[in-house]
DNA sequence: CCTTTTTTCCAAAACGTTTTGGGGAGCGCG
DNA sequence: CGCGCTCCCCAAAACGTTTTGGAAAAAAGG
């Protein structure tokens, strides 16, 4: 059985097209028993709108898209569960569908979605995440001047809106912390270089340190890639060095979590031998063993807020705050001796 | 600037519509050297077709859906990152776009959406996972003909495709495990009981213990929901127990997590005073302190191949193997003990 | 009772594709 | 030369809405 068009009730009712549409769409020039007998009629006969047609006629879709940055079997970061049920709550208040992609940065295959997403006008507005320094999904996306919002900057002299987590002071926090504990040598697992995030928490990171009166001494830092096997690989390197660190800050939760099997199986106590912390703060960094000091972004109410934001821009509307930046909260734990330690 | 459209390009090329269309399309009735300039000049002017015309006009939109089980902030299961990367990345091979959305299972707004999608051709095939015993999406489903697969099955007497992984044998097989370490009184943290994973599960763990010769004792079973905190909860129940269990297996691995955290709260070192197994194997299993006991299944690859069935169920073909049963492999870890244990 | 205004409805045009059902031109063949 | 075939191409219809620009009917005003 086919679905029921508008025209199946129009023809029902003995009443226009126009009629039946502008009833449902609660137009004044319609009167009161005519829409409630429309209204009736289309419950009755489960009518509903065909998407297409409505898209094709209004230019407008009602989706917003979200790419997420991996591709491949293994990709279990909290903070994107976390994200997408954000974006996928407040898209759905909005009356806004969540279309979502999967695509490794900077492929040729990320290329190509945004490029269809935005010639095709399948989305009428993306969110985009993990920006990278010299971005060229926002340069595509204003020189396109498509609807979009980002979580964090970049370096590049574009305006758009985006919500920012003030990670460097974060991580001047952290630092603050541990040297507080009596840490003096202070190790550091980075994200890739091209990422915004890595360079503002690694900026935190010195400017921590300097703060702290403690030399930057770069053979405490290596390069993780977010993950939990990257965040191992790069702490069982500085713990084999010569004078290990006695603390180590992970550029997120995951890699922090890496990093405390490291210290495992080097034979350390985490929070006694060796501390260490992360970032990111989502459920999962309260239940590691022993649990994780961390620095907690609010994951969901930002996803909640950029959609918010991100579908005041659709609708044309000027947006009142376009750059926010919001601050971590230092959560300590065990990891790092604990809250009272 | 307005997007670019097939009038456009027909226009430069003093061709028809038609013309443009079908060299695109590849139809062999168009000259080869026509076609060569259609598509040079479809590329260099940018044109790519507006979904929502092709969509109202063949009647399908090359979107399959998904909704995830939850609903509010905390929502960070590393089974759904890692199903929603598989879904989404054969999503985009199949030349298909993924719509997620978001819903508390059995609440009001779920059955919206799937009205929504359903009778506004929205998606043109859906991917439904934790399934109920009874459950109302497939009824539903199957009553309005919608093309969908399952990752489970239900009591239902309804056809439809799926993939289940065997989890009553698992189970059947992680009990065994157990008592051949020399545990005799195991102790099982279920799922709500409306969910067929929950049925499933449970009736391997008893047929396990029966197998082995032990008594069920429902004493020694109590409910969590999946989470972490629904573990822990449980799981201190259980050790409060005058006599407690000295092994615990967690319907997934979440409340494993979960009930590793609550023993060692109660002093336990987990692997040696007690045993603790779960079940998903996604890659965190590997990193819990210790690396937790479980049974794995092919998170991502289910997703894929269920992407493959659902396409080739939209494109009506017949399903080869319309129910597909695998077999979980069983990944023994320190948390009960380790491999040579 | 005629005019003006308001209320309520509607026909038709778009939106940008794909597909149907030809049709003209060129060629080979008798 | 005439016929049929093949090769390319195209006009027009359709998909199901929303919106524009009235028009008929009813109400109000004189």
């Amino acid at each position: 059985m086919p679905p029921v068009t508008i025209r199946d009730v129009a023809k029902r009712l003995k009443l226009s097209i126009t009629t039946v549409s502008r009833a449902l769409d609660g137009y004044d020039d319609v009167a009161a028993k005519t829409r409630q007998r429309v209204v009736r009629a289309a419950r009755t006969m489960g009518y509903v709108p065909s998407r297409a047609a409505r898209q094709l006629r209004r230019q407008r879709a009602d989706v917003i898209g979200y790419i997420l940055p991996a591709s491949g079997p293994h990709f279990t970061d909290p903070f994107f569960s976390e994200f997408i049920a954000g974006l996928g709550d407040a898209a759905t208040s909005h009356n806004f569908d969540l279309l979502v992609s999967t695509a490794a940065p900077d492929s040729a295959a990320e290329k190509q979605i945004y490029a269809r997403w935005v010639q095709s006008r399948l989305v009428d507005g993306i969110v985009v995440s993990r920006m990278r320094l010299r971005d060229w999904r926002a340069r595509y996306l204003v020189k396109n001047k498509f609807p979009f919002v980002a979580h964090g900057h970049t370096l590049l002299t574009l305006k758009f809106p985006y919500i920012e987590i003030d990670s460097r002071a974060g991580f001047e926090l952290l630092v603050q912390h541990l040297v507080a504990r009596g840490h003096r040598r202070i190790g550091y697992i980075g994200a890739p270089a091209n990422l915004t995030l890595q360079a503002d928490r690694f900026a935190g990171y010195q400017n921590g340190l300097s703060a702290a009166g403690i030399a930057f001494d770069a053979t405490l830092c290596a390069e993780g890639d977010l993950t939990r096997a990257g965040g191992y690989q790069a702490a069982l390197q500085l713990l084999d060095l010569p004078t290990p660190p006695t603390a180590l800050i992970g550029a997120n939760d995951l890699t922090a979590a890496g990093a405390m099997r490291a210290a495992r199986e080097r034979g350390l106590t985490v929070g006694r031998d060796i501390a260490i912390a992360g970032y990111d703060g989502t459920d999962d960094s309260e239940h590691t063993q022993p649990p994780l000091t961390t620095l907690k972004q609010p994951v969901y109410d930002i996803a909640q807020r950029l959609v918010e934001m991100l579908v005041a821009r659709i609708a044309g509307d000027a947006l009142a705050a376009a750059q926010t930046v919001l601050q971590p909260v230092l959560i300590v734990r065990e990891s790092t001796g604990g809250p009272s330690g």
